[in-house]
DNA sequence: TTGACAGGCAAGTAGTGACTTGCCTATTAT
DNA sequence: ATAATAGGCAAGTCACTACTTGCCTGTCAA
């Protein structure tokens, strides 16, 4: 899995990155009971945390450690890539 | 499978999205064809049909049957969809 | 220093989706 | 009429992934 569409496909994943729309920079269990609170997704930690490098792993969220706190950044620039890809190119065709 | 996500997820129908981007309103074996020469992606002419069915069901294409032919036509605005749900949103927050 | 807290690692399970094979229908050309 | 073309339907296989369980490591507070 090293595909962006492929981490979005999943609906936890995406639920993941609307938590962090809400408020970056949240640990692992904060992201764990928001999801089960305002989503109602209840994930194991781990199957969280499993997202959670998923998304990482398509630079979509970075992660800064500090203690035994891990905090998860947002970073939507990958996702500039799909209006690239499809919607621009059609744009390009009617400028023409 | 009735999530945009998911449809985009699939090499195989990202790739026949840019088949159509090249070319709009082409039929099954002209899209099978160009997939094998432009893509290296030789499916069988089910397969692909099967991609497309999935394609249509979350709105990415329209189809329009003219006697044996059957054109498929691009339709990029549930893509704007991901615009909404997280870049956008960003955005607005950075204006405030 | 010991217990609670935050997180990581690894293996196993179950379900789903991508793809194939085989056959069928409809339209067109000869 | 019949053969070729364009496409559809249905069932089966296989691999992958989402998720769980169980245990381990590191950090902080009492």
């Amino acid at each position: 899995m090293a595909d962006l569409f492929e981490a979005l496909a999943a609906p936890a994943r995406q639920a993941i990155l609307d938590v962090l729309c809400e408020r970056d920079g949240q640990t692992l269990f904060e992201i764990c009971s928001r999801l089960a609170m305002s989503h109602n997704l209840t994930l194991t930690r781990q199957a969280i945390s499993q997202h959670l490098e998923v998304l990482e792993s398509v630079g979509l969220l970075s992660t800064r450690r500090e203690g035994r706190y891990k905090f998860h950044y947002l970073d939507t620039t990958p996702l500039e890539a799909i209006v690239e890809r499809w919607l621009s190119r059609n744009k390009k065709k009617k400028e023409k």
